[in-house]
DNA sequence: CGCACGTTTGATCCCGCTCAAATTGGGTGG
DNA sequence: CCACCCAATTTGAGCGGGATCAAACGTGCG
């Protein structure tokens, strides 16, 4: 019976994969069961705290990661400290620059963070000996170059007020459980000041268009962290 | 019949590859002498004139192209109108998402633009037989990626006249001849509406910061678009 | 309880937008 | 070669959205 076959091969799998996304809609999807037993021997699962800084810009990389839980927050600073978020990683993403020698941004855990760590040269020896994982990888990229253009467009062209609504529905869409139906409730990842900091916009801003979009009746807040969205198709029309 | 009857000695380049950027510093660099023959088998030179629209947003992706010549715009529009342009390709960069169905974009020739453009299948077909081909691509959009996140620092967290200077920092860096000195001239591939659309300002406002930048003695501005740039360095150093 | 921090709210200012008009330069036809 | 036109750009005047400065509020934690 092959389902009882490929449940024994379930069983062979490594623990630490059995229950990571990264091996459903990541890049460890692309990985035969030896494949995958092999990767495994070279990672190790780290967790970080909420505001912990993992990789720090223009430092050499040492190895990549795999989102398993959690929400990081990929940065660039000028040098007299302005600030701008990039990036928002979440499972199954893969953390760090293939083949770079040095970070190009800082990340940071916006909320506590679980990682499966593999050491560069691990990762970069398994890329080459297996294509379909760089082309993988690519297609990972390519879906963050595409983000990083969708949100230069909210950043140069948008108001505060479809910058913030832009950002809750970015959320809404990428957190929420219940995926596809017109309601949303979520825990907000970051604080206002990130908030600001991905939208381009003071704290201050934030939180007077989020009181707006409260007092409109659009979104719901409790405890500063936890939004509830009635109704999606409103939050959208605010995106501009 | 010339080209076509390149060789089993190989030691002619196809035609069309001999003055080719791309050969060397872009994705043909990864080919060997016959692989860029069966290349050159598939591939036509296409000019289009300053202005003409390459790929539509969300319309299929037919071919891709390398540029040889000329400034390509990348950008996106909201449903109102407002347009961001989120990158700019140079030779030897190549135009069009690898594997996607989709354009993400829309391009737009900003000067007279030559490209090679080859065919969706036979590229994603040597691409598929040759890992190489991939990684140097991945490479590009990784670049890509690096140079969107930058950009959006300096759209999110940029004063005007920051935006302006880091415009004509990036410009100058691309295009000017003189590698490496200390001074810049070049024509600028841009309107200032373009300009404008790239660093989320008004055309007013761009000309103000050029027309400032001037007074300044940072830059001069011969006949709206040729600019010199006697000091790179001070230029620099308005870019926040 | 009381401190500290994140957030909200208020008052005021200023940078960049909007609307409007003048200027420049390139192209066209006589 | 010049007169004219048209589009791109520059310049000016005034306004407003978001920043800044300041204070009050809520929440969690020792």
């Amino acid at each position: 019976m092959s389902t009882a076959r490929i449940d024994i091969h379930n069983s062979e799998l490594p623990v630490l994969c059995q229950s990571c996304e990264a091996r459903h809609k990541g890049m460890c999807g692309v990985l035969s069961g030896e494949q995958l037993t092999a990767m495994a021997r070279h990672t190790r699962r780290v967790h970080h705290a909420a505001g912990e800084e993992m990789l720090a810009d223009a430092m050499p990389i040492t190895g990549y990661g795999n989102v398993m839980r959690g929400v990081v927050k990929l940065s660039k600073v000028l040098e007299d400290g302005r600030q701008q978020l990039v990036g928002l990683q979440f499972a199954p993403d893969l953390l760090g620059r293939l083949f770079a020698k040095e970070n190009r941004v800082t990340a940071e855990a916006a909320s506590d963070v679980d990682i499966c760590m593999v050491p560069k040269a691990a990762l970069e020896r398994m890329v080459q000996e297996n294509p379909a994982l760089e082309h993988r990888i690519m297609q990972q990229t390519l879906r963050e170059l595409d983000e990083a253009r969708d949100w230069m467009v909210t950043l140069g062209r948008k108001s505060a007020a479809e910058k913030v609504a832009s950002f809750l529905y970015l959320i809404a869409s990428h957190i929420d459980p219940s995926q596809g139906e017109a309601v949303a409730t979520f825990d907000l990842p970051l604080t206002r000041a990130d908030i600001g900091d991905f939208l381009g916009l003071t704290i201050e801003t934030v939180s007077r268009q989020m009181s707006k979009l409260k007092a409109d009746g659009v979104i719901e807040i409790e405890n500063y962290r936890h939004v509830s969205v009635p109704d999606l198709a409103r939050l959208r029309m605010r995106c501009g």
